[in-house]
DNA sequence: ACCGAATAGTTGGACATCCGACTATTGGAT
DNA sequence: ATCCAATAGTCGGATGTCCAACTATTCGGT
């Protein structure tokens, strides 16, 4: 909602005026936390306009696309906390919405019986093909920015991501710079 | 709750490998989303982590930071939506909890009496100063990341920015690039 | 002056996400 | 064999965000 569109002057050249004109201080930092998080509404906006046309949002895409990857496509539901990087709470909420609209089935793990399996149905899987299919017409969300440039921007990405302890490994770039 | 620490593996990486092997397109774009995503929540969950002190979010302190800026302390809400870029409803009910804790009073605007002003009261103005002390402690959650490097970084994103339309102007990036 | 369009703010509903707490089950240590 | 810590999933509560719809007010054109 808030996502494209004009913002009348940028909102982060506006920070960091702001910062600077009151003597504060970690204004790069402040900056590319602003930016980063501007960016990351921008995108996300953009996926979850092009996902609304299947009832689905970018949370609920990825734990479809998680157990697509699976054997059986089926997981344990701690483990797509693990993978998805989100509370075991969110996981439930996400499954069972996802179960609601018969995208996912659960079921008892058979070696472990407090855990419970998250399946994806075949309902599930012809809807996260037709929504992956979508998402790449609008490139992720990522608009006329080019893989050369994505590039960059992954590498750059990655140095905040290690820098939190994430095993960042190659980041293959297409062109190199560093 | 899961913003930093151990992911086992890279993530990211992970999704492009599952991308490639079965051959689906837009992978650096994937790649960029997903960066952006896992780079959005690391950052953000440290900022709130070091705001949980104050009791306040990001979305708060953004708020406070905003009217701190204005003239008097104040700005109508509808004008902070669009600064923030959120949606009316989300100002409606940020700055019910922030008059809730006594850091900012709504008062009917003078020339508009559709409107509302949001003012910044003198606990608010005392908070946000501690609160903002606190993200620079932090480097605003961009952990160990030299500043050249955030550079770098800003101006990626605003190639993400620029093409959703804001305005970006030009970065005052440190090290030059491109 | 009047009327319809636009604007400001709120309320109710849906989602996503976190935390704390709780139940059930597993597993390691004694 | 027993007991306590760890793990898996859920529920209730809080927050943030969006959308649709509604009321109140302002504004532009006739």
């Amino acid at each position: 909602m808030n996502s494209d569109r004009p913002a009348g002057m940028d909102l982060v050249a506006e920070a960091r005026r702001n910062w600077v004109d009151n003597d504060l201080g970690e204004v790069e930092a402040m900056v590319a936390a602003t930016s980063l998080a501007r960016s990351h509404q921008i995108v996300l906006g953009r996926i979850n306009s092009a996902l609304s046309e299947f009832s689905l949002t970018f949370s609920r895409y990825e734990a479809l696309a998680l157990l697509s990857f699976a054997r059986n496509g089926s997981m344990a539901m701690a483990r797509m906390g693990e993978r998805l990087q989100v509370h075991p709470t969110s996981v439930t909420s996400t499954i069972d919405r996802l179960e609601r609209d018969g995208l996912v089935a659960r079921s008892p793990h058979p070696d472990d019986r407090r855990a419970t399996l998250a399946t994806l149905t075949k309902d599930g899987r012809n809807l996260l093909n037709d929504a992956t299919s979508a998402l790449e017409q609008i490139r992720w969300g990522m608009g006329e920015v080019a893989d050369s440039r994505l590039g960059d921007l992954n590498h750059e990405l990655s140095s905040v991501r290690s820098s939190a302890g994430d095993n960042v490994s190659g980041s293959t770039r297409t062109n190199a710079k560093g």
